[in-house]
DNA sequence: CGACTGCTTGAGAGTACTCAAGTACTGTGG
DNA sequence: CCACAGTACTTGAGTACTCTCAAGCAGTCG
């Protein structure tokens, strides 16, 4: 298994077998994090190179009146702290227990193909993200609430591949990811849910119920 | 002039001297668009990577039934059409008469020294791409209209550098940035207008009449 | 079991949108 | 150079969607 296909099942679990081919496993140290716990702040200096093991990570902006935007959720297997200056421009904050890998972003040009393996796999990361970003923006700038919430809990499905999906995130983080109030994400679910196009197992736990009406709101 | 701080100067006017020692200038094919013109389509395949060398550029992408949202608009200095994949996923189009230069992606690799150098120029401009896409989702995502629209004035005197700006894109090419409607663009910069933070001079032509209150209304 | 936090629901308000009309540019032909 | 047509922009009135504020309900943890 490359590391590339390793990095490529976003979302998924990843096998936590030590997998001695990928350089970030071979290399990189473990940091765990609780609840709510910072992993980086805004502004803060950028040293690091991070991958979710397990758990899941907000990357949160804030405006100075307190305004918040959460720009992605990553989850295992994904990269992020990815900064082209020196600091990172973002908030990363742990979404429940979390557990990263890191590598220094200083070490990779001393640590010969090993180094160029993993500035591989942080460029194709950026990309990606690039790409998220683009969609997110269509989203955050065309799409109606409803639309916005049937998006997400589509994608968040379709990460999980089981059929039950669990929310790692509270209301008010999935209202800051798609641009909206806590209450008006709440009813978007309740009238989805009335619908009969999600079913919700508590306010975290839910599936898909009918997949192709879903669709039809998600508005690609 | 080394590539870097050639290309830093974004958005000013990029002397047309020859500069041998940047090699997009040196390698780069010329190829020129007319108001309106697609530069290239969202879904087509990426074989170049472009850079403005006079006039402006627009990325769009398209929901299905005809909403549009504009990523970013590209001045002269730019470097666009990066993407991770093998096609585009928004549209380019120019927003007036558009000399850009282009290089082949695939040609990077032949191209050794010259080749890491592109490379490098074209890593740095996806990551200040993507900074730009976290800025713009904090705006899309939790800024009033008000704030979006002065937003959008300040970002683009700052980018001209004289006092006096034009905006080479339509009013429903800003609502497309900003995620509003023409109507609301053009009731803002009226009232913005009003209160005496910026000034028009035809409905192209602007200044900032009174920064530092402008700056008030930006929300950072 | 009770307290706390997080989520949902309701009523009313406000911002931005829609639809429609009017005004200012831009370019072309007389 | 001016008149006209076409496009782009602005303004107005009314509506709709999302937000705010407030209360009630559910889930969680000691």
């Amino acid at each position: 298994m490359t590391p590339q296909a390793n990095f490529s099942d976003r979302g998924r679990i990843v096998p936590l077998t030590a997998n001695l081919a990928d350089p970030f496993q071979r290399l990189g140290g473990v940091l765990r994090f609780a609840v709510g716990e910072e992993i980086y702040a805004q502004e803060e200096e950028a040293d690091l190179i991070y991958r979710v093991v397990s758990g899941a990570v907000r990357a949160t902006r804030l405006l100075s009146d307190g305004r918040r935007q959460i720009s992605d959720f990553y989850f295992p297997g994904d990269l992020f702290g990815l900064e082209i200056g020196l600091v990172h421009r973002a908030a990363a904050e742990a979404l429940g227990d979390v557990e990263v890998l890191v590598v220094k972003r200083r070490a990779l040009k001393l640590l010969g193909e090993d180094g160029v393996q993993l500035e591989r796999m942080i460029w194709q990361a950026t990309g990606e993200h690039l790409e998220r970003a683009h969609d997110h923006m269509l989203l955050l700038g065309r799409k109606s609430a409803c639309e916005k919430v049937a998006c997400f809990l589509s994608d968040i499905s379709d990460r999980c591949a089981a059929p039950w999906a669990v929310l790692p995130m509270s209301r008010q983080d999935i209202a800051d990811y798609l641009g909206l109030t806590i209450e008006t994400v709440s009813r978007m679910v309740t009238q989805l849910q009335q619908e009969g196009l999600v079913e919700f197992d508590g306010c975290r736990r839910f599936r898909i119920a009918h997949r192709a009406r879903l669709s039809e709101r998600v508005a690609a």
